[in-house]
DNA sequence: GGCATAAAGTCGCCTAGCCAACTAAATTCG
DNA sequence: CGAATTTAGTTGGCTAGGCGACTTTATGCC
């Protein structure tokens, strides 16, 4: 039972010092973790809406928005607006990002790649499936806990 | 090589998942997850310092210090002076956060066990010795990069 | 003893992210 | 068709955390 929550901590330490380090390596490019994963999204998708971006990096339409407004402002990103729907805006890297884009994915490799270390490959296997795994329930819970939250807010709009 | 890189991205998925899970359930209780760490360790380590707790936490002292203020704000923590070096600041729970503190580690408990769900617990342990490994590899390097950074620092004050 | 250096906290500024409230546009349905 | 609902994006307020500059106090060394 202890080691279950060690987990949960462990799982939190790596994931902040993962972010620290690849920060600091890529500071000097003027891009951080969070911004250069938008960037590889949008490379992988190029004219992705914002709420497209926000799904598909899981987090809510607010903290994408913004992450746009400051690739935007780093010229990074363009924002466009849709022909048919008035409503959505379309990303798309500039030129510089894309460049920036393999670069930064060499230094995140690099990273990653030292963090592991000599790890066995059999044992980083499997230590990735039990992540798998955790993140699909997690995300099953979430909804779960966002579907009861809607159906209170339903409830009470009834009454 | 491109597992590697999911590695990265699976670990702080999982991470970002489990916090705002926990923050959800602990909501109403007016504490964050970073608090309730906080609180487990002042509990373990009662009357520390601010850097020691910083260091125990493993962030920054500015960190740790606006954690404490906020802990302060809500009435969960008090800082009391040190009688012989009148720079550090000791820190106290209140009974109220030490009653509160139980039932936060229950949830914690609860919101992990959940996630791990039906895991097996061999699978599990297997990924926590990954990620221990993982995780004493990321300090050594920051760490490394502290100290280059220090050293030049040096360097240029030397100049 | 006196001065340089180190340590403890604080503060300002930044990114990241959640949440909730809001506007505007599109869609659905009676 | 027109009202109700849904969807896209924005904004404000919050916590969290990094980084760097700064003040105050201790400590170490000549």
């Amino acid at each position: 039972m202890e080691d279950e929550r060690y987990f949960g901590f462990l799982v939190s330490d790596v994931a902040r010092l993962l972010r620290t380090e690849f920060d600091r390596r890529v500071r000097d490019f003027g891009l951080t973790r969070s911004q250069w994963l938008a960037l590889t999204r949008i490379y992988r998708q190029p004219g992705c809406t914002q709420s497209e971006l926000a799904e598909t990096m899981e987090m809510e339409k607010g903290s994408a928005g913004r992450l746009i407004d400051r690739l935007e402002k780093s010229r990074f990103v363009v924002r466009q607006p849709d022909k048919t729907d008035r409503r959505v805006k379309r990303i798309h890297l500039t030129p510089e990002a894309e460049a920036i884009e393999r670069t930064m994915r060499r230094i995140a490799r690099q990273t990653i790649h030292e963090a592991l270390g000599d790890l066995d490959e059999a044992e980083r296997d499997k230590a990735v499936e039990v992540l798998i795994t955790v993140k699909a329930r997690l995300q099953e819970m979430l909804q779960n806990s966002n579907q009861t939250a809607n159906a209170a807010e339903r409830q009470e709009a009834a009454q």
